[in-house]
RNA sequence: UGGGCCGUGGCCAAGCGGUAAGGCAACGGGUUUUGAUCCCGUCAUUCCCAGGUUCGAUCCCUGGCGGCCCAGCCA
């Protein structure tokens, strides 16, 4: 994968790994692993996650295991798992034989707990779960001891052996690890290592009626595949000294080092499973692949690639600050990928019918290249007919300074094609809209000609009317009204804040006949307006459907943005 | 004095005791048959604050202040 370049600064875990090669640490072998819930889809911070993790193996000559982590089977599925491995294989990672499960090391794990209660380091807890949770203590006052703290080894083991076979209700007993109720930090006061649920799991049936929870078995597992440097969010720092006794505890093959970062967050959007699950169960949005959701398959479908979010990734760094990245960082990440990569066509969202009354019956062909600066595209003729169609937003009767578009009595280039002015502007007699212009064209001005002594300030596109197709498109914005939708400080639901126009459907839209072929995964680029790729989940064949992926930079919607303050 | 983590421009982020990289955004200008792209320029006398150590501190020490996380049989 991309490979960091040599000149730039290294993040504190590339100091921390270098270091350890250096020292001869894991005889120089770096081995991480991403270790995804498979409770949902991946998200955008998901990505920056993957790629730190993977990057990182690849730019140590190091490996990286897949790995779910499928201690919940109340809230996992097969489904999940397949889209996170669809997830993380488009975003360009792979993983060889290296896709493991949690659920793969049951046994073991099974076994080391056994080995804690020998050691007379853990004991099964036969307290109700609200009874634990007031033993506990709070963040300021110790918890007490439970009752059941001294049991014997014989007893425990005998009582585990009868959690596993399933001869206790849910809730009746758990395992327990034996450290400190008095510990400052609550992670280490007896926490639970095994609860019975009487669930079955996707992948181990019924087998179990017990299963290990995230403390016990993320370091087992990290331990188990070698792992050197298990990287994770910043929120399981605290997690950090269980971690380490479990491995101390046990006879674990190798204690790897455990490193937090701080996670993603972006601006207008939500990185949160639990949330993106309510918007999809909520009906809020169209599932988790919605165009405007911030999962991977959500960015997929809009268009974004993954060499523009793995770019994205590399930019904004890792670091252990809380961080809050702007879209536009993410966007213009988008628009520097699918700038190179995409052919430029035309296509007319919101028409206008312009008639070209001096022009011929005659058809003529003009030369369009795909692309402005990459002759590798290639090139189409484009029909320039008699009758076409304009952008609505391109032709304005009473216009404000500065607008370089069509108006009465003014030209503008068709790009590719002729000249044109405006002589009449035609409204529909009922409703006062205006349904049709009426042009002249100047045959001096043919695009390519170099005939041309005329010039003249704006370039709109169009579509001949004759030979246009017809498409659905749909714009997509920011999900949110606000920056910060779960940061409020009246408390207010972020589900509140939602967009009302993050879609819009445009139904009528005329686009120029060489996207009839366009295929989902293909970016282009509708001149002047943004980059589009067809909606992989609802196009057919009879009835085109182009998602808008972002807009092109519009400066222009800066200047009416001053000009409207103005007024004000 | 519950514990942990963190404070460098609007948003990210380098910096590791020698006098504030870079990216995004913003703002000016140039090229342009996409108001796109591209190019050029501007944008922290100062690093949360206050003391201290030092010839010298964003970096070290002390004390404040501010933010985030933790009381699931979730991960």
């Amino acid at each position: 994968m991309d490979k960091k370049d040599h000149s730039s600064p290294l993040n504190f875990i590339q100091q921390i790994i270098t270091a350890d090669i250096e020292a001869g640490k894991n005889q120089g072998q770096i081995i991480t692993r991403f270790p995804p819930e498979p409770n949902g889809f991946l998200h955008i911070g998901h990505a920056k996650s993957i790629c730190i993790n993977f990057g990182l193996a690849n730019q140590y000559g190091g490996k990286t295991y897949l790995r779910f982590d499928d201690t919940n089977p109340s809230k996992e599925s097969k489904e999940y798992t397949d889209s996170i491995i669809d997830s993380v294989k488009w975003l360009g990672f792979g993983w060889e034989n290296r896709l493991r499960h949690a659920s793969d090391y049951f046994d073991q794990l099974y076994e080391f707990a056994v080995q804690l209660i020998k050691r007379n380091k853990a004991y099964v807890c036969s307290l109700k779960p609200e009874e634990i949770k007031a033993q506990r203590g709070t963040l300021k006052e110790p918890g007490v001891n439970s009752p059941y703290r001294d049991r014997s080894v014989t007893e425990n083991l005998e009582l585990f052996e009868e959690m596993k076979l399933g001869k206790h209700e849910n809730g009746a007993h758990v395992l327990r690890v034996k450290i400190d109720m008095a510990s400052p930090n609550i992670n280490m006061r007896d926490p639970v290592i095994y609860r019975i649920l009487k669930v079955s799991h996707h992948r181990t049936g019924d087998k179990w009626g017990i299963y290990p929870l995230y403390d016990f078995t993320h370091c087992l597992s990290d331990a188990i595949e070698g792992i050197t440097h298990s990287l994770c969010s910043l929120e399981f720092a605290d997690h950090r000294p269980l971690y380490d006794w479990v491995l101390d505890n046990t006879d674990s093959p190798c204690h790897p080092q455990q490193i937090e970062f701080s996670r993603l967050a972006l601006h207008y959007t939500v990185t949160s499973k639990r949330k993106l699950n309510e918007l999809v169960d909520t009906g809020l949005v169209n599932g988790w692949d919605d165009p405007r959701m911030p999962t991977l398959m959500g960015m997929r479908r809009r268009g974004y690639t993954p060499s523009a979010i793995r770019e994205f990734c590399d930019r904004i760094g890792v670091t252990k600050k809380e961080n809050y990245i702007e879209m536009s960082a993410l966007e213009t990440c988008v628009r520097e990928d699918l700038d190179q990569k995409s052919p430029r066509v035309m296509a007319v969202l919101q028409p206008l019918k312009v008639i070209i009354e001096n022009f011929p019956d005659k058809d003529e062909e003009m030369d369009a290249p795909f692309h402005p600066y990459n002759d590798i595209f290639g090139s189409r003729k484009l029909p320039f007919t008699k009758e076409l169609y304009i952008e609505q937003d391109d032709f304005m009767e009473d216009p404000p300074k500065k607008f370089f578009r069509l108006k009465p009595g003014g030209e503008v280039r068709l790009r590719y094609g002729y000249i044109i002015k405006c002589e009449a502007v035609i409204r529909d007699p009922q409703t006062g809209e205006i349904v049709t212009l009426k042009c002249s064209y100047d045959p001096e001005t043919r695009s390519g000609t170099g005939t041309s002594i005329k010039k003249v300030k704006g370039t709109i596109h169009w579509v001949s009317a004759s030979h246009a197709i017809d498409a659905e498109v749909r714009l997509y914005d920011r999900l949110f009204t606000v920056a910060n939708p779960t940061g409020n400080k009246e408390g207010k639901d972020f589900k509140e804040f939602l967009n009302p126009e993050s879609m819009k459907i445009l139904k009528n839209c005329k686009l120029e006949k060489s996207l009839i072929e366009a295929k989902s995964e293909e970016p282009f680029q509708f001149e002047r307006q943004g980059y589009f790729c067809v909606d992989r989940n609802d196009s057919k064949p009879d009835h085109l459907i182009f998602n808008r992926t972002v807009t092109l930079r519009d400066s222009w919607a800066k200047i009416e943005k001053a000009n409207r303050q103005q007024k004000k």
